[in-house]
DNA sequence: CGACCATTTGATATGGATCAAGCGATGTGG
DNA sequence: CCACATCGCTTGATCCATATCAAATGGTCG
């Protein structure tokens, strides 16, 4: 055990999902675990809510949001997730969100006892399972203090978020809608439309197009996210 | 490896903390960490956000809030932990919160470095470290969704939460202050306390007393819950 | 009893929601 | 290639839930 392994998952030119995995990559030293790629139309769901969480992902491209919805209707959206990163890992038998693609995506499927199995023999990857899960939790517990901030705050925050995240320049992308927007920060289309409108007025973004935001002053939006 | 084993703290008579654990309760089947009783009197603080997180703790009386402070000055409560809960454990080095006695509290001090060694030892405890993180994480996705609410569903969401965790009668003895559930719930203590006298007003509960609360009418509180 | 602190209650202000309309980009059929 | 429908976004007008400011009440401890 205690490799200095990171849970790391790559594509296999063709193949469907199986459960042995290639243990340790031989130049990265990080663990190749198979898994079938997969491809989701745009709003396609990848999973629901409650579901058996039988495989977990990592987005190859596109984005995907993952949600619940109240029973009042409302939609919160617990996160969003770009190229690179992993979802859809639980510790219990049920996922605890629904998942859908915010644009066409392509996802890596990989079975979760597949990885449960490897922890069980390597504690090196048991301890990026617990590691996985602690970093979700950060963000959950950063996503929770961002709900209590003003509009504003919550605004500078995200993009701030998708700046560090998407890009690393000044100029980012969004993929998802004002909608989506709206439901992750608990805010109304109309608001975040207004906000961005006034943090444009402020002279702290631009917004060439709708879609790309131009980060001008990330002082002032730093000192709004506190 | 794969004992039915479940991490379980029990304080030891008399000693200072150490790192041997005694592997496994003969009765129980369950792990027996040694720790360090302490006490700590009402608003003692038991550790502070960013301290390195080189223990954990147990509740055996009393209670504990955890809480981060934004640079405005207004106060997030992460969560309430009551007699039998663990706090404080984190995969990284440092606390993302701080920790306060609500009442006089007696806890057990657990260092990290044993229960994370026991783990590379046994692939049980670690699953359990990886599933407690998990569990934690789902609470906090739930106060997630709990600040997108209403503020009757806040705080019928926050009876039922506290009526199902302290009591599990209709009568719930709140250790904390207004204040502590303003702070927990991301609203005022003015609108907290509004907010009772209303469910009061409804006979949805009764307030013999401020900090006893008796839940009259389980079935409109979990209509507002959602 | 009197001081102090927590809680409740009252009066008013305000940030964000809601309702409604306009606008711009994108796509479709004629 | 243009008229027009559609969709996502912005902007405007008004409303409302909760915050804020202020005072009264109640409970606890010396």
């Amino acid at each position: 055990m205690s490799t200095n392994a990171s849970i790391q998952f790559s594509p296999v030119p063709s193949s469907k999902a199986h459960s042995h995995p290639v243990p340790l990559h031989p130049l990265t030293g990080t663990i190749e675990l198979t898994g079938a790629p997969m491809s989701f139309p745009r709003n396609a769901e990848i999973y629901g809510e409650n579901e058996p969480a039988d495989y977990l992902y990592k987005v190859i491209s596109g984005n995907v949001r993952t949600y619940r919805v109240l029973n009042d209707g409302r939609r919160q959206i617990g996160a969003f997730y770009l190229p690179g990163d992993i979802f859809g890992l639980e510790v219990g038998a049920e996922h605890q969100f629904s998942a859908e693609a915010i644009s066409d995506a392509k996802v890596l499927v990989i079975k979760r006892s597949a990885l449960v199995g490897l922890a069980n023999r390597d504690g090196e990857v048991a301890r990026q399972l617990w590691s996985f899960t602690a970093r979700e939790l950060r963000r959950v517990q950063d996503h929770a203090l961002l709900l209590i901030k003003s509009a504003q705050q919550r605004v500078a925050s995200f993009l701030l978020e998708m700046a560090e995240r998407a890009a690393h320049a000044d100029t980012i992308e969004l993929p998802m809608s004002r909608q989506d927007i709206a439901d992750y920060l608990g805010l109304t289309i109309e608001t975040v439309s207004r906000t961005l409108t006034q943090l444009e007025t402020e002279a702290a973004i631009a917004l060439p197009t709708s879609r790309r935001i131009v980060l001008r002053n990330r002082r002032a939006l730093n000192e709004l996210n506190a």
